[in-house]
DNA sequence: GTCGACATGTAACCAGTTACATGATTAA
DNA sequence: TTAATCATGTAACTGGTTACATGTCGAC
């Protein structure tokens, strides 16, 4: 029974969208690995064999449970139930604000994905973080425009740029969309 | 002298951007650390440890050659120049179509960022695709939309899917800016 | 005297992928 | 009879990260 109880900082974006599709009802690694294709896709897909391997390790950790299911007619199959520690763990991973900085790698999407298990100060603020990044980056960026803007060895990395632009923009726009929404529920 | 001409479509991101780094001019790993922070960094920023471990495998698979440069006041340096093999390799691989099915890694930008370094209607061809692709995308999602829309129990699915949409129509209007500034040229 | 630029690397580790391996049931 | 669905896993590998390790020179 050495169930580690490890800290929620350490969670692998596998494991946090594992225990986020637990949280709603215990699944199978089979299970889990479909409702990810259909649903959290967008945001997460893993390897099938990836899934089998990190669902020992959340047990491990506390953060859930196994049960063996016997079937007649089917395998049998392992099937894991998330825990209070697990549910605990997985809201504070998703309240917590997300490091902005390039080369973190993106879990914003997974956390509005989610969003329904926090509260809603949480997503707010999570939106308006990201917001306020993106429009930092978006001056940075029409900065660097004006000098590049026309310079012919520079051409190609100019166009690059506008693509930065142009997705800083879309955050803006979407989040302009999504916050008064969420302010009116 | 065992330099294997290993095939172009084994070379991963951080190998192909240092090629197109050397293809400019000759560089030792130090160099190339600050040129990638400094000009592709939007789109690749390794680690800097991994320059050092990339590049004499490079050499290895006669993508480059290598020469110990020795200073006065500063430490000696490896300075990396690319081969022939080096240059066909990373052209091939700059016109090569890339793989849009989701999880394949993005190297869109990387080819943008390098396109000057192919012919015109290889670019042209790769704009084209990504916005045919995006286009498909944007479809399904439109489709998509229609039937999770007040649906309470998918809200916040549904906030990730008009992320979807904002993204792909950012793509388009890239692209269609884009195309016609490529066909003048 | 301390900080930043110059310069290179090793070692340990982690997340994730593909390929391999197995096998029953059910529907077309 | 062929293919899809159900069901789980191991092994080998890759691409990448952080931390450790070392040392000089020049500017403030």
């Amino acid at each position: 029974m050495a169930t580690a109880q490890r800290a929620t900082s350490s969670l692998s974006t596998t494991e946090l969208s594992i225990l986020g599709l637990l949280f709603s009802r215990e699944r199978s690694g089979y299970d889990l690995k479909k409702a990810a294709d259909a649903g959290v896709g967008y945001v997460w897909t893993p390897a099938r064999s990836h899934v089998y391997a990190v669902l020992p390790r959340l047990v491990e950790g506390g953060f859930a449970t196994v049960r063996t299911v016997a079937q007649e007619r089917r395998p049998d199959k392992q099937v894991y139930r998330i825990t209070k520690h697990g549910k605990d763990s997985f809201v504070r991973w998703l309240e917590e604000p997300i490091d902005e900085r390039p080369g973190s790698s993106d879990l914003f999407l997974l956390k509005v994905f989610f969003g329904g298990r926090m509260r809603r100060e949480a997503l707010v603020a999570h939106v308006e973080r990201r917001r306020a990044y993106v429009a930092e980056k978006l001056a940075e960026f029409r900065e660097i425009e004006g000098e590049v803007r026309g310079d012919e060895t520079e051409y190609y990395g100019y166009l690059t740029l506008r693509w930065g632009l142009e997705l800083a923009e879309a955050w803006i726009r979407w989040a302009d969309e999504v916050l008064p929404e969420l302010a009116d529920r």
